[in-house]
RNA sequence: GGAGAGAUGCCCGAGCGGUUUAAGGGGCACGCCUGGAAAGCGUGUGUGCUGAAAGGUACCGAGGGUUCGAAUCCCUCUCUCUCCGCCA
């Protein structure tokens, strides 16, 4: 959520950022007229109030000395109705302003580069070579059928299309780079484990920006009002909402292993075959709590956190960093990870690193207290770290070997009881 | 699912329609005292909104209602605890 005294004070600067990102910036001037409005009758109604406590204790003070009232109690009344009148104005207005600053994007960062969508993206590094092969290299579907690790069709038959089942080697493997994963993030960068619910209120979603604007994107319970989590950074950046953090706990960092849960729902056709784009996926994710002038420098430090995993595990990668129009919603600026999927011949992203600058924040009250004592807003982060959906299939496809088997990376052994290949059972 | 109890400031805890602009205690901060400390004494100690400021206003789990006036009465909901049932 944007701060509305930088709007009104400001309009300029942000209808010309929301431009950027292609964001409707019609609306910063009717919120700023009913922000404006919204104030007036403030002012007023709180006056009528300071008034109606004084009467108040004149009242009680008459009763106790056991003088008549009732005089002073009829010329209440009128002030109570207009009072109630006016608070109920203020609220649809309050009710309106909240509805266009919940629905306003966040404002790019002057680093983010200009463009409307992911072919403006900049490439900023790559790492390692795509592997070469002596023969064609199979996308991880075939693999996955062949070596019978992966299986849609049964995932259908239990649930839909876009659900897999792993089995043997294949739930294996998923299981070990969770725990890979997980062992990395926390023994070697710092972040402390968190395993939370999967399914989240409203205001969760609300806080780290998924509603009310994406509620179609999301599986929702008919009762009571919950959804399944799209991504851990709703249930651990809430964890903290509605707190103020002393500055001395700062930077805080977690990583947190849970399923998320996507409709999907514009992707008709797209992605069909495999696992890259599934209603449910395993990922290890990354939320930090910070500083606000610290934020940029954390946002670097995540993505290095995310890309250590593909190093360990020899994968070729490149990271993008994402333009205004390719930009979240919620986030001031992006770097994808994407690694290269060899049997299908493409890059596919595997993390998505953002810092979200205070606009969660300010959505969830999450706050620190500064120097001077007072509460200021706290800059929050996150970054998949990483989706096994789209890095299984990397790894299978990057170790495929001509007698279809998959030679098991050598971190991961040590987590897969030292097997190191799978084959066809 | 059934029955009951509860939710008050950083913590404990009073409060049962009008000096509660929330008693009292603890903690914490600062000051006095001290060679230094403890004890003691004094002062302070929330958040939001509004306002240039002084100040004003709202908030006693959340949301409604009754009343001139609600922490206090009524309704709905959420959460916690105890017992019963069911259960990994």
């Amino acid at each position: 959520m944007l701060d509305i005294k930088f709007i009104r004070e400001d309009a300029e600067t942000v209808k010309k950022a929301l431009a950027r990102r292609g964001a409707d910036a019609a609306q910063i001037g009717s919120v700023v007229e009913a922000d404006k409005k919204r104030r007036a009758i403030i002012q007023e109604v709180e006056g009528l109030k300071a008034e109606n406590n004084r009467a108040s204790s004149e009242i009680a003070k008459m009763k106790k000395e056991g003088r008549d009232a009732s005089g002073a109690i009829a010329g209440m009344k009128a002030v109570t109705d207009k009072i109630k009148a006016l608070d109920s104005e203020l609220s649809s207005i309050e009710a309106r302003v909240n509805e266009t600053l919940l629905g306003l994007p966040n404002i790019p960062h002057g680093s983010v580069p200009d463009g409307a969508d992911d072919k403006s993206n900049k490439l900023i590094l790559e790492w390692g070579e795509k592997p070469s092969f002596s023969f064609k290299p199979l996308p991880h579907w075939e693999i996955g059928e062949k070596l019978d690790i992966l299986d849609n069709d049964r995932a259908a038959k239990i649930t839909g299309a876009r659900f897999t089942v792993y089995k043997g080697a294949g739930a294996l493997l998923e299981r070990a780079l969770i725990n890979f994963m997980l062992d990395i993030q926390t023994r070697e960068h710092g972040y402390t484990e968190v395993a939370p619910p999967v399914l989240v209120n409203r205001a969760s979603m609300t806080g780290t920006g998924q509603l009310p604007k994406f509620e179609d994107d999301s599986f929702k319970l008919a009762e009571p009002d919950w959804f399944l989590s799209p991504t851990a950074e709703v249930q651990v950046t809430n964890m903290h909402r509605e707190e103020i953090i002393p500055a001395a706990k700062l930077p805080i960092y977690y990583a947190a292993y849970t399923p998320c849960f996507r409709k999907e729902a514009g992707a008709h056709g797209k992605d069909t075959k495999g696992i890259i784009r599934m209603h449910q996926f395993n990922k290890v994710e990354l939320v930090k709590f910070v500083l606000p002038e610290t934020s940029f420098d954390e946002l670097e430090k995540l993505l290095k956190n995310a890309e250590e995993i593909l190093k360990r595990l020899n994968l070729h990668y490149r990271v993008m960093l994402l333009c205004a129009g390719d930009t979240g919603f919620a986030s001031a600026k992006t770097y994808d990870i994407e690694a290269w999927q060899a049997g299908a011949e493409a890059y596919r992203e595997v993390s998505s690193c953002s810092n979200f600058t205070d606009f969660q924040a300010r959505r969830a009250s999450i706050k620190y207290r500064g120097a001077d004592n007072k509460p200021v807003f706290l800059h929050t982060l996150n970054g998949s770290g990483l989706a096994t959906s789209r890095l299984l299939p990397a790894i299978l496809e990057a170790y495929q070997t001509k007698d279809m088997e998959v030679i098991v990376p050598e971190v991961l052994r040590p987590y897969m009881g030292g097997i190191d290949r799978i084959t066809k059972k």
